[in-house]
RNA sequence: GAGGGUAUAGCUCAGCCGGUAGAGCAGCGGCCUUUUAAGCCGUUGGCCGAAGGUUCGAAUCCUUCUACCCUCACCA
């Protein structure tokens, strides 16, 4: 990069002589602070009232138009947009002169007071222009034009690379990213509200942890110096959860990031935000409305009604969501039914189905398989799938009807599925059991098999209440919410390559 | 991990069956005191992702590499 910082681009090295110009005329480039009235938006909205007052703004220069002694130019702040209007003879030669010195993506505060132009636009005639921020790199620049009231961009800033890498630049330029990041903040802090308001207590368990457990995942491992010890970056927050459970809360949630050792696509990224909720008492008919209740929730508070628009398809949230078992969702779908079925007859279907069966999947796993190929992709609207073969849910409660099943579902929506919860597991010698059959896959070479966590069983030996645990993708129910197609935009800094190798 | 695609100026893109690089915007210099994709005149700017090869000659054809995107496989 050093080799390039001297030999700087013809635009950048134009932006440093500005600099010293500014300098050499007394103007300080980065001054400390500004104090500002208003935000563009709220002087556009109550343009009647602030006319001919004065107001003091601060932002972005978005685009400049210079008509000798006179300029016009776009203030961007974090609210929106507003033009200036700036007179030689109201700012004076000297301030004329920084003004003329100043680029598109400079930081500005401006004093002045409030008109209208001859075309009807809000504009601030400026008093006074500051320099608050002088930029050394050119914005690449979106221009806009109102076409049939449609706003139109050219020239757009479209790289996806480039605003995964420089997601500030992305922000700055294309106004839609920010909505969509404003958005996940609203469902974040939505969701947290109205956990709370259900009386449940927000709590921070372990991120490193020695033995990882509550999903099944390749960990990401790192170690400990003053302990030498190997350490585990969460794949789930569950065990340490329902060790508070344990411990005599009666409803604990977390927000936050887990971490999987896996690929990457549209709809994973190696570190993700899950919510996970348990509360003691309940079952998992207790968690299937909570989940529709808090889904609905939020998209009540964010769009005022239940119901969204998600890549073209009108999603309805409105509780009650179809429950549907797994093994009815599968024979509906596929004619066959699974039920009960031994390997041999599973397989059969399997190739009936004409699906690629691997020699060492068990029943669970083939059943799992004919689930997400043949009916996961069908269930748009939102849906529960329940009660799930026990082998696919060693932390699940089993069903208090089939003794085969587990107390077990998954929302559904948009051909994904958004969550997963079930009525836990507390009988600590079925739980061993089920870690035992775990270590047996683990030994099979099944490497996302989970670990026995001998202090967890201890746990439960002291005894947790029944209970009812969720966990929601809340990156996924963000993609949805925002209608995204892909997760890396909904996150910031969506995991790359590190750039420049070679 | 497999297949497909993309990579040319600060940004968005042209560049055909190989002949030595182009536009718009941005920038720079002018003119311009109500413009708004401002306008008009002039003008700078490129190791054509990297490295090899074929050729008299390569942005263009071939090979390898790198990064990103899409699809598929495993996982939320």
């Amino acid at each position: 990069m050093s080799e390039q910082e001297k030999d700087l681009s013809e635009i950048m090295q134009v932006r440093r002589q500005k600099l010293e110009k500014l300098q050499e005329s007394g103007v300080n480039p980065y001054p400390h602070s500004f104090e500002r009235t208003h935000f563009s938006q709220e002087i556009v909205d109550n343009a009647k009232q602030l006319m001919e007052k004065e107001v003091a703004v601060a932002g972005r220069l978005m685009s400049i138009r210079g008509h000798g002694k006179v300029g016009f130019a776009h203030i961007m702040d974090s609210q929106g947009r507003i033009q200036l209007y700036v007179r030689k003879d109201q700012v004076g030669e000297a301030n004329f002169a920084t003004y003329k010195l100043m680029d598109i993506g400079d930081i500005v505060g401006v004093t002045g007071e409030v008109f209208e132009t001859r075309t009807g636009e809000t504009t601030i005639k400026a008093a006074k222009i500051e320099l608050l921020t002088k930029t050394l790199r050119p914005l690449p620049i979106v221009k806009e034009k109102i076409e049939d009231g449609e706003r139109v961009a050219y020239d757009q800033f479209a790289d996806k690379e480039m605003r995964y890498r420089q997601r500030y630049v992305d922000l700055v330029v294309n106004p839609d990213v920010r909505e969509v990041f404003i958005t996940r903040s609203k469902i974040i802090t939505h969701m947290r509200r109205f956990l709370d308001d259900k009386g449940l207590l927000e709590v921070e368990t372990p991120v490193l942890q020695p033995i990882y457990g509550g999903a099944s995942a390749r960990p990401f491992v790192t170690h400990h110096n003053a302990l030498d010890v190997e350490l585990y970056l969460r794949i789930a927050d569950e065990l340490y959860l329902k060790r508070l459970i344990v411990g005599g809360f009666d409803g604990v949630y977390e927000i936050s990031k887990d971490f999987r050792n896996e690929g990457m696509d549209r709809f994973h990224n190696p570190e993700f935000t899950m919510m996970e909720v348990y509360v003691a008492y309940k079952d998992y008919k207790y968690m299937m409305e909570l989940v529709e209740e808090m889904v609905s929730y939020i998209a009540n508070k964010i769009y005022g009604k239940t119901t969204i628009l998600h890549q073209g398809r009108e999603i309805d949230l409105t509780p009650p969501w179809k429950r549907i078992t797994l093994f009815d969702a599968i024979e509906e779908h596929t004619g066959h039914n699974l039920y009960g079925k031994d390997l041999e007859q599973l397989r059969q279907i399997a190739k009936e189905l004409k699906m690629e069966v691997e020699s060492f999947w068990r029943e669970g796993k083939i059943i799992d398989e004919v689930f997400s190929e043949k009916v996961e992709p069908k269930l748009i609207q939102p849906t529960f799938i329940t009660d799930y073969p026990v082998e696919l849910s060693p932390l699940a409660k089993r069903h208090r009807n089939d003794p085969n099943l587990v107390e077990r579902f998954e929302p559904f929506m948009v051909g994904g599925e958004i969550g997963n919860a079930f009525s836990e597991l507390n009988d600590p010698i079925d739980q061993r059991e089920r870690f035992l059959a775990q270590q047996e896959l683990l030994e099979l070479g099944d490497d996302e098999a989970q670990m026995l966590d001998e202090d967890y069983l201890r746990a439960l030996e002291y005894g947790m209440p029944p209970t009812g645990g969720l966990g929601i993708g809340v990156d996924r129910l963000v993609m949805l919410f925002t209608d995204q197609a892909s997760i890396r935009d909904v996150l910031f800094f969506p995991q790359m390559r590190p750039e420049k190798s070679g």
